[in-house]
DNA sequence: TTGTGTGAATCCCTTCACAGCG
DNA sequence: CGCTGTGAAGGGATTCACACAA
């Protein structure tokens, strides 16, 4: 189809799947662009032209079919199948992770969890047994992982992602404040909280009173 | 000074922040924009340009002082201040967040810690007592809170929102899967961790070899 | 009539290129 | 010289506005 989706189209149609699904139960049929707007980000203009880059779902003069739409974007996301995902990092980061609902919920199945703690190595999370990280390379190839993530402190990060990507894996979700260097064919998303707190001071300063 | 800084720069700024106390111990007095580029995330005159928006710290010829830069940023970033944070929602998330060294290291101090499970209400972490979420406004005003991280579930985000900026909130870190309605004064930093999968999920679908 | 799909216009961000200061 | 600070150019992404299909 067409080339390079921004970054924030994707996050938007993130979105509007979310919005489709709470819809599928209430309402019954159709979506408009209005609508659909409201309950993510942003604009119609933007919905209608975010997804004209996939293709035309809708039909002129009535919305959107939910349900269509939903499979749609499920497909366009590549949700329409499960993603095997590996978390490296057993810390509080990592344990929070391991059992967020939502993951597999959307397909995101964990089917390992590393750390290189001696006193974590062989403990068990539910049924899994955490590995030693030195089994990264061997799991990922062996389990056909997909997805790491990263839950390691910064300086352990890139050597861990040298070896996830070298074993097969194809993206990364990195929760280490540093920049990955991974090929070309490699995704890698940063979360950075310390970042978002430090958004949030940014603007509170600016928009204060004070004019410090 | 300038009008509507982008939050794209907002983050740039954070990274080199960052760049600059990982260089303060080992490089001795001045970066270029060259070098704080190649440690960031971008290019040089990027650099350039973001900084511009606040005044003029380089010598020409020169560069940036390290130690002065350093500190005009975090002056700009807000953090050459403590703030008050309250973490609402003591589940795993809550509870890894309030265990991250990095937040106290950058001066977000969590002052409060709420859940609305009796089983948690009472409960210590450390020397915090986990307080029933009812007394949210009033423990919000009398220990001065800034911001509010809320890891709580989605149907209970919005009503929790309200209550925090009632009680004189500015800012709000929100871990739920919905879009915040909030007054203008409000910043709000959202994470949403399935969106990240679902970004990596589509970027390898697309990159992948697989026509499907 | 309604609401999509889409070129055109607009806005904003990034990159370029260079004047000017140390 | 070397490197910053910055107007100008360029490129993307949003928004506008409307032809057109149901």
């Amino acid at each position: 189809m067409s080339r390079s989706i921004s970054e924030s189209t994707i996050r938007r149609l993130s979105h509007y799947l979310r919005a489709l699904e709470s819809l599928a139960a209430t309402n019954g049929e159709t979506v408009s662009s209005e609508e659909l707007a409201a309950r993510g980000n942003t604009t119609a203009a933007q919905v209608r032209k975010d997804l004209s880059h996939f293709g035309s779902f809708g039909k002129r003069g009535l919305g959107y079919n939910v349900e269509e739409l939903r499979r749609r974007l499920r497909e366009i996301l590549g949700l329409d199948r499960p993603w095997r995902v590996a978390l490296v990092g057993a810390g509080r980061i990592g344990s929070a992770l391991y059992a967020y609902p939502d993951f597999k919920r959307r397909g995101f199945e964990c089917v390992a969890v590393f750390d290189a703690d001696p006193a974590k190595i062989g403990a068990q999370w539910g049924d899994t047994t955490i590995r030693d990280v030195a089994e990264l390379e061997d799991v990922v190839r062996r389990e056909g992982v997909d997805l790491v993530i990263l839950a390691v402190p910064a300086e352990a990060a890139q050597e861990l992602a040298d070896r996830a990507v070298h074993a097969g894996a194809r993206g990364i979700l990195n929760f280490a404040p540093v920049r990955l260097r991974v090929p070309p064919h490699v995704a890698v998303e940063d979360v950075n909280l310390v970042m978002e707190l430090e958004a949030l001071s940014f603007h509170i300063t600016r928009s204060g009173s004070n004019g410090a």
